[in-house]
RNA sequence: GCGGGUGUGGCGGAAUGGUAGACGCCGGGGACUUAAAAUCCCCUGAGCUUUGCUCGUGCGGGUUCGAGUCCCGCCACCCGCACCA
């Protein structure tokens, strides 16, 4: 027994010290013990830690932790995605290189994710700037452009004009650029291409096989993928050429109103070269930016060429437009306009006063049924279409196809929406791409023994552009071909690539090449995976296609990389507004009875509405202030209380106070143990290992929430409870369940229980399955389905007996109040509903 | 615009189609204390004619003996949209 309070500075420092003495979280690739491989999204260093990283790396931890808890092996590993913008933009704002700001930024990180007490093997960690990652993914590169699966091709990019530099989709804001303000233009430019397509059916079907990863993550990269099966078919033109179409829908083919082709379409540039006007419509296409949210959202707009495409059923002349929302990408870069039955072609057939044909109805009665201002989508039966009329949907696809592909005119096409991956960024901090330009021979990759190709340490940031092709010596080298001058490539890579195998890299880290298959092989893949559900398709689609793609060229033996997939929510927090509406801190503001007020000057504040922290509205939370206030513990079992893992958490003081409030109940608990107390306590007995056996369940299903509800139901049975030897089996039990929660209080209060090493190594408890078994269950008893009585009956009882128990029942009855019973509904141990 | 998701007390949430609100927070009352903090105990969805009854899971319909859960149609918010990471 003790009266000493736990004190979390001290225990947090001294168990943190322990761990990393005894070399717990170290993984041993040569155990025999079965492995896991945990991993949690490695963190860009941004400057901090944020409370976001905190939950997410909390969760992981704890499956780490139960998992060596349950006999595994464990791997959980922890680096930095080190390349990116905002190094360089720190460089141009406060002149400091973007290595050096990075480094401080990882060791700063480091410091703080070390105070939380995460169970890491920190003897994997690396950052991918540092050259002997990036030098490995150099060599990886070249591998998977001899096998074909890199190209070099035109593609647009975001063109700021005035600041003459590419621009992220980010730095366009309402179509200008982030710092000149001038009007962004499209511009291309000659860049590198990954094959993903090549993939693209198989990244689709091995979806099928991920039974770990959530539906709706699935669901997304299904549709992102976007395999889609129509007619691919050409019209006659007036001038004597003719234009490819793709539609997936052909069953609305007597439908069409108008041709539409992408603005740099090759029948545009032609109507262009004669035509001002075309011309100028086609410059005004490229203005703004780039992405699809920007091109869809923005007004239809068309030029009508005068060339008319004749309909090869009707042989109506149809117009042909350039039309800025069809995308060159996609298909054939040209389309036929149903305006009926196309949103984006009823708009465009509205502004432009074209005809709307209906050819789908929901009945056949229906076919001059009028709009009602949009478009019709969706099934019916085809009507005003000659030979199709009366089929539905899908059987008019089939015909028109089959039709078409008779007249030779076309043909039944797949198509998907996927595209290639463009990896070109004309940016300074990011993977050299490892290639030689030469006037002799082309482009040549750098010689293996020439890897990495480092980046340069002197360069400027002081003008717009990339540093790199601007450096005065780096880039001019001899051609490893012929011998003669030549340049090297001056953008660097994507900094997805450096995203798509480092969980590789985690497992097998040998000097002389990127990963060993075999070693990798007893790691990967990853059992567990826990990021945020912004990645649910960039990120982990590029990582699926990268595993895809070395397993292709021989390099691996599997072809997914993450077995489970689980996406966090997000941490929120109210927001505080002064009276000029300016944002506050929740540091600047305190609770004043109800309301809020101004520490400052006690003004009033208005609370506004619970979002995601961020620097702008000032609702952040520092992690190691918090940590400094609560210890450890606290804030880890904040971030498992509540709410559910995949839900967004909202940050409370009140609710940190309680976390804090809970450790120390807990610790008070461990230390008013009563080794000398003997008997039983079946019902506490029974309790405890009921407990064990959820918690076990909760952790497995990463259900934190309701784990940590069990253990807050077990702590309250146990102080109810009289000194027993199952109060103090349950008492070890707790400290065992919530050990991998709050590992700082388990393992301090085990030590002074004087348990047998550290907790961090301790077994999972073992469940008695005798102990789990009830004998007497709760029966809900309904009359006409509202409830009006409960009855106690022994486990198993017979319809019979409970049908006749309820009718005992004097609410039941009451209730009844004589009126003739229809039928009784029993659910066995559960429920008899009585209908009258 | 397109794709995906979420919605339950004052708040976070729990609930294999079967007792809605477990558990936590806030709030109220009490105990201990000279007093406070800490701690402990009790109460806490709304309403009513209070042995009990009625209403109640974003909104409107539907299926069912029975719907938070399944189906149809909406609304609001969140995530992604290929150069943010």
């Amino acid at each position: 027994m003790t009266d000493r309070r736990f004190n979390p500075a001290a225990a947090d420092a001294k168990w943190q010290a322990a761990w990393e003495e005894a070399g717990c979280f170290v993984a041993d690739s040569a155990s025999e013990k079965p492995k896991s491989y945990v991993l949690e999204m490695f963190p860009y260093p941004s400057g901090r830690i944020h409370i976001g990283h905190v939950r997410n790396y909390t969760m992981g931890d704890v499956l780490a932790r139960y998992k060596k808890m349950r006999g595994h092996e464990v791997l959980h590993p922890m680096g930095w995605d080190a390349f990116g913008m905002p190094a360089e933009n720190a460089a141009m704002e406060k002149g400091v290189h973007p290595g050096g700001w990075t480094h401080d930024n990882i060791a700063h990180m480091k410091a703080q994710l070390k105070r939380i007490g995460f169970a890491l093997d920190w003897t994997r960690e690396f950052a991918t700037c540092d050259a002997s990652y990036y030098g490995h993914e150099q060599a990886l590169f070249i591998a998977l452009y001899e096998a074909g699966l890199v190209y070099r091709k035109q593609a647009e990019v975001n063109w700021d004009p005035v600041d003459m530099t590419v621009l992220a989709n980010e730095q366009v804001i309402d179509g200008k650029g982030w710092r000149s303000g001038a009007e962004v233009e499209k511009r291309k430019l000659n860049q590198w291409f990954l094959k993903i397509t090549d993939f693209a059916e198989e990244l689709l079907d091995g979806l099928d096989s991920l039974d770990g990863w959530p539906d709706k993550v699935k669901l997304m990269q299904a549709n992102w993928i976007g395999k889609s099966k129509g007619l691919q078919f050409a019209f006659d033109l007036s001038d004597g050429d003719k234009v490819e179409v793709y539609s997936t829908r052909p069953d609305t083919i007597f439908g069409a109103s108008f041709v539409a082709v992408a603005a740099d379409h090759p029948i545009a540039s032609r109507v262009a070269e004669g035509d001002d006007a075309a011309q100028a419509f086609i410059e005004k296409c490229k203005a703004g930016g780039t992405t699809a949210a920007a091109l869809e959202t923005a007004e239809k707009l068309g030029f009508d060429t005068k060339l008319t495409a004749r309909h090869p059923f009707t042989g109506e002349a149809l117009p042909v437009y350039i039309a800025n929302f069809v995308l060159m990408d996609y298909g054939t870069g040209a389309v036929m306009g149903v305006p009926g039955h196309d949103q984006r072609d009823f708009e465009f057939a509205t502004k432009y006063d074209l005809p709307i044909p209906r050819v789908v109805a929901p009945n056949a009665d229906d076919a001059d049924k009028p709009f009602a201002g949009e478009a019709e989508p969706g099934e019916g039966v085809i009507v005003n279409s000659q030979f199709l009329d009366g089929l539905d949907v899908e059987a008019a696809k089939r015909e028109v196809i089959a039709r078409i592909e008779a007249a030779g005119a076309g043909e039944g096409k797949t198509v998907w929406r996927l595209r290639d991956w463009g990896v070109s960024r004309q940016r300074y901090w990011g993977t050299p791409i490892p290639f030689i330009h030469c006037d002799t021979c082309g482009v040549v990759p750098v010689p293996e023994e020439q890897l990495p190709v480092e980046l340069p340490e002197d360069v400027e940031f002081d003008t717009p552009g990339n540093p790199l092709d601007r450096h005065p010596t780096w880039k001019h080298v001899d051609c490893p071909g012929c011998g003669g001058k030549a340049v090297r490539e001056t953008d660097t890579l994507d900094t997805f690539v450096n995203s798509s195998w480092y969980f590789l890299r985690f497992a097998s880290q040998p000097a002389d090449k990127p990963f060993d298959r075999d070693e990798v092989a007893k790691w990967l893949p990853v059992e567990q995976y826990i990021g945020g559900i912004e990645h649910a398709i960039l990120h982990l689609l590029y990582a699926r296609f990268w595993t895809r793609a070395l397993e292709r060229i021989g390099m691996l033996d599997f072809a997914e990389p993450f077995a489970s997939l689980f996406t966090q929510g997000m941490v929120t927090h109210e927001t505080y507004q002064a009276g000029d509406g300016s944002w506050l801190s929740p540091g600047e503001v305190k609770k004043d009875g109800a309301d809020y007020m101004r520490i400052e000057d006690g003004s009033p504040v208005t609370v506004g509405r619970v979002v995601k922290m961020s620097k702008s509205k000032k609702n952040v939370i520092d992690p190691d202030a918090i940590i400094t206030q609560y210890g450890a513990d606290a804030v880890r079992w904040f971030m498992l209380s509540d709410s559910p893992p995949e839900r967004d958490l909202p940050w409370s003081e009140a609710g940190i106070e309680g976390c804090s409030r809970f450790v120390h109940r807990l610790w008070r608990l461990t230390t008013q143990r009563d080794a000398a107390a003997s008997g039983e306590d079946l019902d506490l007995a029974r309790k405890t290992h009921r407990t064990i056996a959820a918690v076990a369940e909760d952790i497995e299903a990463l259900s934190f929430n309701k784990a940590v509800a069990r253990i807050y139901e077990l702590t309250g049975a146990v102080e109810k409870a009289q000194p027993s030897a199952s109060r103090e089996e349950a008492i070890e039990t707790l400290l065992l369940l919530a050990s991998p929660m709050m590992p700082h209080l388990a393992e301090e209060a085990w030590a002074e229980a004087g348990g047998e090493g550290l907790i961090a190594n301790a077994a999972w408890p073992a469940v008695d399955p005798a102990l789990l078994v009830e004998d007497e269950v709760t029966i809900a008893v309904q009359v006409k389905g509202k409830l009006r009585d409960t009855l106690t009956a022994a486990k198993g009882s017979s319809k019979e007996e409970l049908e006749a128990l309820a009718l005992a029942s004097d609410k039941v009855q009451r209730s009844l109040d004589g009126a003739a019973i229809r039928k009784v509904i029993v659910v066995p141990d559960r429920l008899v509903n009585i209908v009258t």
